[in-house]
Formats: structure tokens, C-alpha cells, sequence
DNA sequence: CCGCATCCCATGTGATACTG
DNA sequence: CAGTATCACATGGGATGCGG
């Protein structure tokens, strides 16, 4: 059950005995969005083996990263305060992977958490704050994202509801994030389709929204 | 040779991808310090088998996160800039993971790399800002560090020089950063011991280094 | 059906030995 | 010193089973 160690005493080792091994960062960052049960984290980690997500779960708990909670008859995992304090980590890692991503390969799917996770890491919550607020739908890879921006203050939910822009794209959305595609090109070249709303506004989520390669 | 992917296309997953493997990211910590040679790492993970390590530098470097570079007939390893830019999420991994690291274990060691890494995550430039320039000589399990303060800049060498203050620590040292321990009743404990210069400066070491659980 | 537990096999890991 | 080779073993992956 122990986390295999290390055979050294320090930070950086220690956290890797705790959340190190396989999917165990994963289970984490879907996490950070809100609870989930254990259907959801499967559903969210598409080729993740049951056991594995059992054997996790139980060793987050051990960890006391996560713990299981009764939600009105369910049992939903949910990450501690210390699990919390994950978050930067979490965020400075999907923003370091990012800057990697290539093209999707085939078998590689979106999930809505993973998605809101990288909306997150590419959140300049700086810039934000001096645009007027703004609510964006944005549809990638099968995934419907509800996406407000409110000043510094970020809320990505699953569903839709009211945008002043809606839009469409496949996975090149990736491209217009990194800014290796301009607003006017991603729309020209079909990888970001406009939907509904104001397309200008494509050019506020593309600043509000950034990490560059 | 490719890392074994999650069948996810997103940041966090991307990432894990690349440095996710075991051992690879500690590998990362010891080069943010400076350019490391194949003995070097090796000693510095004690217990890491050589193939693995042979492996892991072999999948980082077509990761493009570190290379092979010559110095001066020997070869040694480093980052790259992509790889340096890791360097937010290992600190953040230690600060995180020094919270919870308890009591060491018998096995358990500390090496002058990952001790330092852990006073750079546990280093408050907004604290040292408004403190004198101070030199400190630390010497924790049987690793003897410079430790210089100047202003918001850290640097931390090995070996030793002109010091304002020299102790050694047993693995205690982590109550004091902590805040669990005083720097009165850690010197009283024998936690501490002062072994050269101003005894009181342990005090603005522990307000300079300092990470709450 | 959801939440796991079991089984089996492929692969990665770890200790040791060995080579240029 | 800087790796490679080998082999026993632990872990991960995928399918399946099963109780509440």
C-alpha cells in the first residue's frame, strides 16, 4: 500500500511517494473541478483500469489527499484542504504540457475536465480584469464548455446557457491558444467555426486565454 | 521509447507524458540545480538502477527536456529551455511535499541537491527583500551547504565559505522551517547546533525559509 | 447499474553483472 | 566512468465477475 519510496528525505521526493505514480495527478486534477464519483472519474480517464482507479483512490485516501464523502445517498470523492493545495501544481504542469501538445493523435479524446483544466492554465486572469466580462460557449472535440469571464474571476461549468459568443472547434483550438494562429485565420481556415454571438469576440477569448510555445 | 499515453489530449496529460515517468522528474531537480554528468545523478538518486537511469535520460532527452552537451572532454547533462521552464512546478511539487514529510526513515537520506531544491521551495524573496545580506553554513545529515541571501536572490553552493551563521542540523531542521519548532527551543532541543557567528540569526533564517504546513 | 474485486498476461522496474 | 545486458519480479492493462 505504501507508495513505493525513494530512499531520500526531501520535498519534491516526498510529494512523488504521495502523488506520484500513474493517473494518481489525473484523479487529482479532475478533482480540483468538484467532486466526482467513482463512475465520473472512470468516464473522465478514458482507459484508466478499474483497479487501478480503486488502488488510487484507496492510496489518495491513505495520503490524506482525498477522502470519501456521503452526498445525499452517493458516495463522491473529494480532495482535502492539503489535497487542494495541489492546484498550483496541477496548473503550472498543464501549462508547462501544453506548450508540447501537437496534434491529437486518433485515439486521444477531450474530456470536459480535462478541457476546463486548460482553460484554467491558460486563464491570464491579469488581462482579464480589464476587459468587460464576457460568457463564451465553446464546443471542442464533443465537449460543451460554458465558459464566464468576469473581471480576474474564471467559472468554467459543464452544459450552456446564455454567451455572448459560441463557437466551434476541433482540437486547433490548441493553435489559436499558443497564438501560433491568429483570431481572423483559426475562423478563415475552419478551425474555429463561429456558432452564435459577436465573432469579433473570438479576439477577447484569444487574449484572455493564452500560453504561448 | 514513447512514453506510454493516457489517451487523453490535454495539458496536465501531455505533461505527465513527458516527466511523469519514475525517477524522471527528480532527474529534472537535480539539473535545475546545474549541468550534472552521469556519476553525479547517479549519486544523487541514491537508489536509482543505472539502466532506468540510462533509460530516463535517454526518453527526456526525446522529450527535448534535457541534452547531452560537451564540457571540456567529459559529458555532462542539462536542460533545456523548455526543460528549465519546469522549474515552477518542481518548486511547487517540494513546497507542497515538504508539508508533509514527517520524521525521515532509517534508509531515508538527504542529498546536497535535494536539500537544496527544498530551501529554494521553502525561500520568501518578499521576506529576505527587507533583510540585511546574510551568508548561513548549513550542515543537515551529513550535507554541507553555503547558503547566501542577498536581498530577493538565493543562491545556494555546496562547500563552504565566509558565513555569518554556521550550524548543524539533524533532519529536525525541517520542524524550524516549518514553524513547528522555535529557533529558542530549537537550539535548546539540540535540534540545532550552533556551530560558528551570530547565534541569533538562526531567527532570520527561519523568517526567511519557512514553509506552514 | 454502480462500485469495485479478481484473474491473467504484457510491460516496466530493480538488482546485479558486465563491457567499452 | 558511462553506460549495456540479463533476469526475477512488481505493477499496469484489459477483460470479466459479482454483490449491493
Amino acid at each position: 500500500m505504501a507508495a513505493r519510496d525513494y530512499g531520500e528525505y526531501g520535498g519534491v521526493t516526498r510529494a512523488l511517494e504521495l502523488v506520484g505514480e500513474r493517473w494518481a495527478l489525473l484523479i487529482v486534477r479532475d478533482l480540483l473541478i468538484g467532486p466526482r464519483r467513482y463512475g465520473e472519474l472512470a468516464a473522465g480517464l478514458p482507459r484508466i483500469p478499474s483497479n487501478i482507479l480503486a488502488a488510487r483512490l484507496k492510496e489518495l485516501q491513505a495520503a490524506g489527499v482525498i477522502r470519501r464523502a456521503p452526498r445525499s445517498r452517493v458516495i463522491v470523492y473529494e480532495l482535502t484542504p492539503y489535497g487542494r493545495e495541489l492546484e498550483p501544481v496541477v496548473l503550472a504542469f498543464g501549462a508547462w504540457g501544453f506548450k508540447a501538445m501537437g496534434e491529437p493523435r486518433d485515439e486521444q479524446i477531450i474530456t470536459p475536465d480535462s478541457m476546463t483544466m486548460d482553460l484554467r492554465a491558460a486563464f491570464r486572469a491579469s488581462v482579464a480584469a480589464s476587459l468587460p466580462a464576457t460568457a463564451y460557449g465553446a464546443r471542442v472535440g464533443g465537449v460543451e464548455l460554458l465558459v464566464r469571464v468576469n473581471g480576474a474571476a474564471l467559472q468554467v461549468t459543464r452544459g450552456d446557457g446564455p454567451v455572448d459568443l459560441a463557437f466551434s472547434a476541433g482540437p486547433g483550438i490548441h493553435r489559436l491558444i499558443s497564438g501560433e494562429l491568429s483570431p481572423d485565420r483559426a475562423i478563415a481556415s475552419g478551425a474555429v467555426e463561429l456558432l452564435r454571438g459577436r465573432g469579433e469576440l473570438l479576439g477577447r477569448f484569444a487574449s484572455t486565454f493564452h500560453l504561448a510555445a
